[in-house]
RNA sequence: GGGCUCGUAGAUCAGCGGUAGAUCAUCCCCCUGGCACGGGGAAGGCCCCGGGUUCAAAUCCCGGCGAGUCCA
């Protein structure tokens, strides 16, 4: 093992005269120019150096010091490249959002499988930390939105395999870079110390500097040069072991909002971020300070900063002391100060909110749209509390137009939607408590944990909401302190990985890439190919490699191929395609065997259709962007020979006109018969021109990426497509449904299906209309008509019983008197349904008779009923009949209802009534 | 992608194996000089859909559809 010690140092530290020191207080290890420095600088250890006393020569707006740093580095040889959208997922999965500058260039760049849009780069990229979400507005210095400002280089080591070759610059230059930088701003060499820090993340680590200034950390230096290896000699501070990679790259980060506040020296980082809205926000809550309190409210937020806090619970810690401190009570302090935090949250989650409708994710229950969602809701909440007037969708509009974004006029749009889901979820979650809360104050006893954890699972309703609601009514709430956990308790948290490995993996990366034929004339189905190797399958049937193929192995939501191949002696049928690294298997019904030469045919009819859907499927989307905006996008798609579909994201449900002006945009594009075209461009070019909606359909890897231009929308494709969009025919929109929250599936038919889905449609209309004998136009008519006339009856049916029943209780024609105990009991055959049974009976109880009536209608019935103060328990009646005809039956003593099976034996059952009811009677 | 909850009168909900209910809204009548209120009455239900279990399902089970919510 060998540890970092001498990563650190560096010949720019020996040349400048850098001196590597411990600090006394917490014991890191740092370089400084001051030989006499005891401490590292950073908090605890040393305090905050700038409030009040700007760090930089010069005040700075958020906009001026990006503009600094960037023009810093392009005066330096770096290309400034414009930043990437805040939804990393557009082009990684593994992550949801933006966390840092580095996360633009995984997981493809730093392994060196795709090489950087330009090298070295700097660029300011909007980052989301959402896990800093408790903190904003109260430590004064975290925000959930910020731009972290860095500049990389990408470097390999010699003879690596990566697609960028040699050393751009490594460490020294990027801590000279850093001082330099510092120094232009007026910043004096011997003030900054940089602290040795090893960096881990994302399965890459490194050694890295934190760079402090008058103890505020402006700048992150980071030398990724490891990847995560069993065997490696390095072990890191994760306790995993490092091994050296092929590439080395340079990952600085520079908080551009950090950088601000030194140059600004405000009491906290919001003041110096987005001042107006601040001031907007103060003056619309109506937060007014004399100077007196003013005093009070900076000198807090400037002794908090000073202070340890890196958490919430920090704060509240440390509440007191700085009540203290400044001589007021602590309740004043607080009511003084956490209106601002509110407000200062308000400005952080509204820029949040910006950057992440602005970059098009819609809110959701899934994905990013739910955190979208989730931010949303908690600035609403925080608005209401400190009594912002305003509407949430002004609020962020004004961050959409501070941050330059287009389409202010759909965000406002969707915020205006979500505000309004969230008031009805708040109507409804607060309903809901209140009658819980009166149950138990019924009961006279708190609200259970269990509750309050159903409450917030399953109905999104915070534990305070609870606790407010439930003090209205008197009744106490115990919100235990591991609430989240217990609802963390009721996730189990099993991911259960796919299997699904071929037994001969290992064999098959031994092959070469098969020859993919379907790109170059998408037209062609027949070809000539040599048989590389052949697996048995499992279940009898072989996959077959080739050197090439025309098949088009399932990919993109596009279905595989079917067709054959044959030898002389063999034909076999392909019923599934699949491509694995590179190699193409083909899934047979027999083995042609190993090295034969075979003649394949792609099933024609089959790959026309799925090409016209394909063709037809970017249409759709393409028009979808144009009907309901630009924040749609693909959120899955499956295409099909009959039918396909495709989901989209989309904040409200498609009403039928917007699904017919998509049909009739999507066949207009058809009738133009432009050409469908397709291209290999270098995919940060590609990326550059048409931005990362590319990756609809999902983001593939290499230096080269298939475009496929259909009219002018532009998508990364590596599906086949007709040649000219006249060649789908048709597009028929079947239907759309909402797949989830924010998720529209639209559902359609292309081509010759088209036609086919139509005609099922008239089919079934016509058939409706045949069967209520009227025109297809009179079926809506009609059908309402017969649908009123049918619950018409169905009352008429309800009175005419009634009626029968009161006659038939009345003439007591067919039935037997009986005496029991004084009392009049009927007991008759009916064969009638459940309902006229029980109307009979209670005409009979309403005249003060018992009723035992029985019918054979659908095996045998009973019911029984008794006139109140009878002696008679119908219920006991009831199961002492129903059990001669092998059933049961029950209900309450006044009225019971049973049967069985054997209709036969309901006559001697009915005989044998007289007996039972005495029977019971004396009981 | 997974978990959980909920679909009953126009609205809000109760009922959770045994005759479908309440409140508000609607309509009519009474009270008043008129209005608000108050009193009395009426109308309004494919109990989301489809299977299953049961003598019997709004109720229990399975599957769909719809709504909501939490987590990744």
């Amino acid at each position: 093992m060998s540890d970092l010690e001498q990563e650190y140092q560096l010949d720019y530290f020996e040349d400048e005269g850098f001196v590597r020191r411990t600090c006394t207080e917490c014991g890191d290890h740092f370089w400084t120019l001051d030989e006499t420095r005891e401490t590292c600088g950073e908090p605890p250890c040393t305090e905050y150096g700038f409030i009040d006393d700007p760090g930089f020569d010069e005040q700075h707006s958020l906009g001026e010091m990006r503009e600094a740093f960037l023009s810093f580095f392009e005066e330096h040889g770096h290309e400034r490249i414009d930043p990437y959208p805040v939804a990393a997922n557009r082009w990684r999965d593994d992550v949801l959002l933006t966390q840092a500058s580095i996360y633009d260039f995984q997981p493809h760049v730093t392994s060196g499988a795709s090489p950087p849009p330009a090298n070295p780069l700097a660029v300011s990229q909007p980052c989301i930390r959402m896990q800093d979400i408790d903190n904003v507005g109260k430590t004064g210095r975290h925000t959930m939105a910020f731009e972290m400002m860095g500049h990389h280089a990408f470097n390999a080591r010699e003879g690596a395999e990566a697609a960028y070759e040699g050393e751009v610059y490594w460490k020294d230059r990027t801590v000279a870079y850093c001082m330099d930088l510092l120094a232009e701003k007026g910043v004096d060499r011997e003030d900054v110390t940089l602290i040795e820090d090893p960096w881990v993340g994302g399965g890459n680590a490194g050694p890295a500097f934190e760079v402090i200034y008058k103890g505020l950390e402006l700048a992150t230096l980071v030398f990724m040069q490891f990847e995560q290896d069993e065997a490696g000699e390095y072990e890191m501070k994760d306790g995993n072991r490092y091994a050296p990679m092929d590439t080395y790259i340079v990952d600085t980060g520079y908080g551009l909002e950090r950088w601000t506040w030194m140059s600004q020296g405000t009491a906290t980082v919001y003041e110096a971020v987005y001042p107006e809205m601040i001031d907007f926000l103060k003056d619309n809550a109506g937060l007014s300070y004399d100077d007196r309190e003013a005093e009070i409210v900076h000198r807090a937020a400037t002794l908090a900063g000073h202070m340890d806090i890196d958490e919430v619970e920090d704060v509240e810690a440390a509440r007191d002391d700085i009540a203290d401190a400044l001589d007021v009570s602590t309740d004043e302090l607080r009511d003084l100060v956490e209106p601002l935090e509110d407000i200062y949250a308000i400005a952080d989650h509204s820029r949040t909110l910006a950057y992440m409708l602005g970059d098009e994710i819609v809110p959701s229950n899934v994905g990013t749209g739910y955190l979208a969602r989730m931010v949303l809701r908690r600035t609403k909440r925080l608005v209401d509390t400190v009594g912002v007037d305003a509407p949430l969708d002004e609020l962020v509009d004004m961050q959409a137009e501070r941050l330059g974004y287009e389409n202010r006029d759909t965000i406002r749009d969707i915020v205006r939607t979500e505000v309004e889901k969230y008031r009805e979820t708040l109507d409804r979650g607060g309903r809901r408590v209140r009658t819980l809360a009166d149950e138990y104050a019924d009961k006279d006893a708190p609200i259970p944990v269990d509750e309050l954890v159903e409450l917030y699972d399953s109905h999104g309703i915070q534990p305070d909401m609870v606790e407010e609601i439930a003090a209205e009514r008197g009744v106490d709430v115990a919100v235990p302190d591991d609430f989240y956990a217990r609802v963390a308790g009721r996730h189990g948290g099993d991911t259960g990985d796919r299997g699904d490995q071929r037994p001969y993996a290992d064999q098959l990366a031994q092959l070469p890439d098969t020859d993919r034929l379907y790109y170059d004339d998408q037209e062609r189905m027949e070809f000539e190919a040599v048989v590389l190797e052949v697996f048995e399958r499992d279940d009898g049937r072989y996959d077959v490699v080739l050197d090439q193929t025309m098949f088009y192995p399932e990919g993109g939501g596009q279905p595989p191929d079917h067709g054959t191949l044959s030898t002389d002696d063999v034909t076999a049928e392909v019923t599934d395609v699949q491509i694995v690294d590179g190699t193409v298997l083909h899934t047979v019904d027999a083995d042609p065997g190993k090295g034969e030469f075979v003649r394949g045919g792609v099933d024609a009819t089959r790959r026309r259709r799925l090409m016209c859907h394909h063709t037809a499927t970017h249409i759709v989307i393409h028009c979808a962007r144009q009907v309901l905006g630009e924040h749609v996008r693909q959120a899955g798609a499956q295409k099909g020979t009959e039918r396909s579909r495709i989901d989209v994201t989309h904040y409200e449900s498609v009403s039928r006109a917007q699904i017919k002006e998509i049909e009739h945009r999507a066949n207009d594009l058809v009738r133009a018969n432009t050409s469908v075209t397709q291209e290999w461009p270098d995919r940060h070019e590609a990326e550059g021109e048409h931005g990362f909606d590319l990756y609809q359909g999902g983001i593939p890897t290499g230096e080269q990426i298939r475009l496929v231009h259909v009219d002018d929308d532009v998508q990364a494709c590596g599906g086949t497509h007709v040649a000219r969009t006249g060649d789908v025919g048709t597009i028929k929109i079947l239907g759309t449904e909402r797949v989830q929250d924010g998720v529209v599936r639209i559902e359609f038919a292309a081509g010759d299906a088209a036609v086919q889905a139509t005609q099922d449609t008239e089919d079934a209309l016509a058939e409706a209309a045949e069967v209520l004998d009227v025109a297809p136009q009179e079926v809506p008519d009609t059908a309402r008509r017969f649908f009123e006339e049918w619950k018409e009856r169905g009352k008429t049916i309800e009175e005419l019983k009634e009626e029968l029943a009161a006659v038939r209780a009345a003439g007591s024609a067919d039935g037997e008197e009986v005496d029991v105990d004084g009392a009049t009991a009927v007991v008759q055959r009916l064969d009638a349904d459940m309902d006229e049974l029980r109307a009979t009976a209670n005409a009979l109880v309403s005249e003060g008779k018992i009723a035992v009536l029985g019918s054979g209608r659908d095996g045998a019935t009973f019911v029984v009923a008794v006139p109140e103060d009878s002696a008679v328990n119908a219920g006991e009646v009831v199961s002492r009949l129903a059990a001669r005809v092998g059933g049961g039956g029950g209900g309450p003593p006044d009225f019971a209802q049973g049967g069985g099976p054997d209709a036969e034996a309901l006559d001697d059952a009915l005989d044998d009534a007289p007996e039972v009811l005495r029977q019971v009677a004396d009981a």
